[in-house]
DNA sequence: GTCAACGAGAGGTCAGGCCAATTTAGTGGC
DNA sequence: GCCACTAAATTGGCCTGACCTCTCGTTGAC
């Protein structure tokens, strides 16, 4: 076995843009930048730290990817809010990795998703249930449309997500409907199968505006297993064909 | 008030750098692009997303602050391993760590967790109980060396989520795991915190060996609380100091 | 057969320039 | 004097082309 604890960081160079990203890394955490605050310009800051444009456009996109800063074309760079919400997008990433099982993918979703129905029964008020309903009136209207369905029941779950308050739950379930979505093929959504969908939808918010958390995550897991029903069902038909 | 819904959203034009990181983070996700696999040269991927070199550069650059992509000079680019800590380890570098924050994260460690006890307890085999009491056998031989321990630590709650069967839940997990590392300050972890935790973990185990289901996920929940009560403890007293 | 030196090719950086969007200041009308 | 409109200065977005350094495969000498 080799000697332990040899530690023979130093041979990776650091090269200029890394130089940059964890100087303007540093320069946040420890509050010289504060959220909102505007960077100097790209060419100001070329100079300030003596490397070349093309190397700070390196680090600064690297920051904007990982959500630290953002750019306005034309306007500047500034500090994002450093939010966690805004923080979390790697976790969608990571979550999104692997090969997908749907039975697996439904129990995680149902539970998730359950605790956020839940937690949103707590804590959700008047104008929140009201946005609610207005969300599935708007589903209502285009129970033929598959395609602006699912655009309204995305924004159902999110909106939902939101009123949980928890952004790490959040993140996990939009990750994990993003994932189901390749597998809810449109044309399995026909309409009956989404005035079911329309009618699940109702009972949760219904739990929701009772401020009942047992049942609206009840209805929630519920729904849930509706979807996983039909999912599984097209693709057996897939198959099939 | 403005008319509703008007969500103008598509204004934000995606620019060829956004364009190609997208494309990129596809390909990994979708599987194309597997860790370890090397990529074409940056002159001939700039040709094959017809851009400029700089942009495939800013791309590649953010991917591999990101923790996706790692380069090597002279050698070319790489997909990395992909693991939690690459991925989520400057993300927490910024998670600024509000009380309501951390709340929100052991809440949802707290429920994803737990299930993960409970599905093991379904599936476990003496096997696999047997692997479990090992590991809380090497725990109890560090509980004075808080670095060992949380290196142990981790391993069980990973083998915990592998015996789950539920990738998705494993991922989350890992996920929040990884996210929570940095508030759990190693100075927090005395040895009668540790030897509070592994009390925790015996319980678990003896739960998931008798193939109780909710009394794995009580018995998870409550270790998660605890987790969090010394956690929030250290934070407080670091604020005081 | 081994090993060292060489070179093709890769990433790292720089310089300079044009375009597009925004900001802002100046100008004109009211 | 105030406000709306326009045009110039500023800023980020992207490109071309070049040079350097490092890596690694190959070739040649030993």
């Amino acid at each position: 076995m080799a000697p332990p604890q040899i530690n023979i960081e130093p041979i990776v160079r650091e090269g200029a843009s890394e130089r940059v990203v964890h100087r303007l890394m540093g320069m946040v955490k420890a509050g010289n930048l504060k959220p909102g605050d505007r960077l100097p310009g790209e060419r100001e800051l070329a100079e300030l730290f003596s490397v070349s444009r093309p190397t700070i456009r390196e680090a600064v996109k690297a920051l904007i990817v990982l959500g630290v800063l953002k750019s306005k074309h034309g306007g500047g760079i500034f500090v994002s809010p450093l939010e966690a919400a805004d923080l979390l997008g790697p976790v969608t990433f990571f979550l999104s990795l692997r090969d997908v099982e749907i039975d697996q993918l439904y129990h995680a979703r149902a539970l998730i998703e359950g605790e956020l129905a839940a937690l949103a029964a707590q804590r959700a008020g008047p104008d929140d249930t009201a946005s609610l309903a207005r969300l599935i009136e708007r589903q209502e209207e285009v129970l033929a449309d598959p395609v602006a369905y699912r655009a309204v029941d995305t924004e159902f779950h999110r909106l939902l997500a939101e009123l949980s308050g928890n952004a790490f739950l959040s993140r996990a379930a939009e990750s994990m409907n993003v994932l189901g979505l390749e597998f809810r093929k449109v044309a399995s959504e026909t309409p009956d199968v989404i005035s079911g969908s329309v009618r699940d939808h109702r009972r949760i918010v219904a739990a929701i505006a009772a401020g009942d958390a047992d049942a609206a995550r009840q209805a929630m897991r519920e729904h849930m297993a509706h979807v996983l029903n039909t999912t599984k069902k097209a693709e057996r038909q897939q198959e099939a064909s």
